[in-house]
RNA sequence: GCUCUCGUAGCUCAGUUGGAUAGAGCGUUCGCCUCCUAAGCGAAAGGUCGCGCGUUCGAGUCGCGCCGAGAGCACCA
């Protein structure tokens, strides 16, 4: 039995005691919390104040909470795994289990494998679309937010046993491409040979496809200030690229698949793969709105205005939003002109990924990862060459967009629902982040010279069209510098590959752990000093840890670990002494048990920083119990095999919680 | 104008469907390497949980109203 089960095994126990002497349905409505202090407890439940409420409502009878928790206690303590409960405080009952029965369970739990069901194809899918950065330019530290928080939402969900795809939207025919195309065109007047060159020769220096179209990006954002014909181009450069079939349309190709792969190759420093890239391209060719539309058309669920301001545009009532005299309730889908919204184009998308809209794309490979891990990307021919995986047809779809696109995130889903009420609206969910701002301190270090306005604000939004962000290849090479130099300092005597490879595994353990410590409402003011450090609450502090735990059985007999088993189903009665004395053994072991349940909770919340709040805290756990705790020199061989299960306890969950968090332990550091 | 998010220690942030004495990191001060890695551990100091009213046995958490900060509300993407 885990702790799971046995908490809900105690919370039903509650109920159906709740229900026996008082007459009182709980139903689920019962909690149990953990208490404050380990003295207080490993479960408590604070149901006596509610029961005694619900008693009066129903009898009239003032009944004491104290009093009901004696009956509720008496219940519980008929439990194998409880060795007592007591009533505290006004009435809370506080369970203790039996701490040497649990122990071996879990020893014996942990032994005998764990979990996995992620190759399981009877599980329904979901998909998370995350980075879906605009193919124009390199990836900055606000885009890695999203890419860290949806891999990060990726193992958790995997972790908690669901099949997950993973997609990466690629806007390769939008206004951003366009305006690096014009750059290329009109400000460099080159063309796609002249491109190719340049891309050739950018590789010879050493320098990067992406980081050229990052300052060209900037460039051309300058240009159209200066020059309004420009812009009268840039309409052109669109329509080319949406038409496709055309040399424009070929040249903003090149461009965007190779700042695609740039991203990709940027990602993967921080260990995110994807399985499909799904790209505008082909929504539009293969018709998806078409489709869409009809569908509307033929549920009903969109209406063609023939007055008022909308007149000529096909429109999506919103009864939610209630109009005024500047905005109008109503989403207007197709222009009067004829032409699809984005928001249009957003709904058949997600139809899609939701399996309702009746249309699919064609696939061909794209790349495969150094691990052998293939991600395909869509196209609008038939190539039928390859065994290519069933994508789409999502149970739920997770968005990781930032909460600036909430509005049109709430049409999206709404309207899907809207189409497909047998679906609903919990299909479709917007796993929306605060953006990643500077401070203006940190503006500053870039090189860019601030307004007296902007002086004053607390933080400065990124612009990719101003070339305004911290480049997240940037900051991984600075975070692996100084990794390196500290990995040299104390272990000189390891090779240059090894030695770089921690720095690296240091790094990214770093800067993931930086972005994943803040809740998602939280705008992250990035600030270099904080997001170089790697003491305190860091990725690194946590990986020391598991590295310390690592290094205790690098030093142990073989054979310690089965031994320690062995002594602890053996000596019961001494475990339960010991462990009279060793409240902070026992709290250490309770934690390490609760990842399940923290991995739960990080679901249903979508919130990954709840994992990365307790990995810190067990890390923090740990690190106390390896400061108190002699493990090599302990005389004392019960003792010694707590102190050994316990530690082993703690750095497999430390180890995973760290994997689910996409951060690797290194083996020295 | 309307909608959403936020306001907790000097700074940056956590705070579980309402629960026990509101926590962590940084910074400050003072300790700890003859001992499994000091990227560590311990201690001290630091709070009107923006303000007010309400609901409740119980409010940082829920409701209402103010104050302050941010984002959004296109026939842009």
């Amino acid at each position: 039995m885990n702790i799971s089960q046995l908490q809900k095994v105690l919370r039903e126990k509650v109920v159906q005691t709740a229900k026996e002497k008082f007459n009182v349905e709980l139903g689920t409505a019962v909690a149990g919390e953990v208490p404050p202090k380990t003295e207080l407890g490993d479960l408590a439940f604070p149901v006596a104040f509610e029961l005694a409420k619900r008693i009066k409502q129903q009898t009239g009878k003032k009944k004491n909470p104290r009093e009901i928790a004696e009956t509720l206690r008496a219940a519980l303590e008929t439990q194998d795994f409880v060795e007592r409960v007591e009533v505290a405080g006004a009435g809370y009952l506080n369970v203790f289990y039996n701490r040497a029965k649990f122990l071996s369970e879990s020893v014996s739990a942990n032994a005998s494998a764990e979990q996995n069901s992620s190759g399981n194809e009877t599980i329904s899918k979901v998909c998370v679309e995350h980075t879906s950065v605009n193919p124009n330019k390199a990836a900055h530290i606000g885009h890695v937010r999203n890419s860290v928080l949806g891999d990060t939402f990726v193992r958790i969900l995997r972790a908690s046993g669901k099949r997950v795809e993973v997609q990466n939207y690629i806007d390769n025919t939008g206004v951003q491409v366009a305006d690096v195309v014009v750059g290329f065109v009109y400000l460099e007047k080159k063309n796609l040979d002249d491109i190719k060159q340049l891309d050739e020769n950018l590789k010879a220096g050493g320098k990067s496809f992406d980081y050229y179209c990052w300052d060209l990006y900037a460039k051309v954002g300058v240009a159209y200030q200066q020059n309004e014909g420009l812009k009268t181009k840039r309409a052109a450069v669109l329509h080319s690229i949406e038409e496709g079939n055309n040399e424009t349309a070929m040249l903003a190709d090149f461009v965007a698949t190779r700042n695609v792969e740039c991203i990709l190759k940027t990602m993967e420093r921080l260990s995110i793969r994807y399985d499909l890239l799904p790209r505008e391209s082909e929504i539009l060719h293969l018709h998806f709105w078409q489709k869409a539309f009809e569908e509307m058309k033929r549920r009903d669920v969109i209406k063609y205005e023939i007055e008022g301001k909308a007149s000529g545009c096909w429109v999506m009532p919103f009864e939610s939003h209630a109009g005024n005299d500047e905005h109008d309730a109503d989403k207007i889908l197709v222009r009067s002109n004829g032409t699809v919204t984005y928001t249009g184009k957003d709904i058949a998308y997600q139809m899609w990924k939701l399996g309702l809209l009746g249309l699919d794309f064609y696939y061909k490979l794209f790349r495969e990862y150094a691990d052998g891990k293939a991600v395909w990307i869509t196209t609008a021919e038939d190539l039928r060459s390859e065994k290519v995986p069933v994508f789409g047809s999502n149970e739920t779809v997770y968005n990781v967009i930032d909460s600036r696109q909430s509005y049109p995130q709430e049409v999206v889903k709404k309207g899907v629902a809207t189409i497909f009420p047998e679906r609903g609206e919990a299909a479709s969910v917007h796993l929306s982040y605060e953006m990643v701002a500077l401070s203006p301190n940190a503006a500053e270090q870039l090189g860019f010279t601030l307004s007296e306005e902007d002086k004053q604000k607390s933080f400065i939004e990124m612009s990719g069209r101003k070339g305004l962000g911290v480049k997240a290849d940037d900051l991984i090479d600075r975070l692996e510098a100084n990794a390196l130099r500290e990995v040299e300092t104390r272990h000189a005597d390891l090779s240059m590959e090894e030695k770089k490879k921690t720095a690296h595994t240091i790094a990214i353990g770093a800067l993931r752990y930086f972005l994943l410590k803040f809740t998602l409402t939280t705008v992250i003011v990035f600030d270099f000093k904080e997001a170089l450090s790697f003491e305190g609450e860091t990725g690194c502090f946590c990986q020391y840890s598991a590295v310390r735990a690592n290094s205790i059985f690098r030093k142990l007999e073989e054979n310690a670990l089965e031994n320690a088993t062995e002594t602890i189903s053996n000596s019961q009665t001494e475990i339960q002494e010991l462990f009279a004395t060793e409240n902070e053994v026992w709290s250490l072991i309770t934690l390490a048990s609760r990842l399940g349940e923290t991995i739960a909770q990080a679901v249903t919340a979508t919130e990954p920083a709840i994992l990365a709040k307790y990995t810190f805290g067990l890390a923090k756990a740990f690190n106390l119990f390896y400061h108190n705790h002699k493990i090599i020199t302990e005389e004392n061989p019960v003792k010694r095999a707590l102190l050994i299960a316990t530690a082993d306890l703690a750095r497999k969950s430390l180890t995973n919680a760290l994997m689910t968090l996409g951060i690797e332990v290194p083996e020295r550091m």
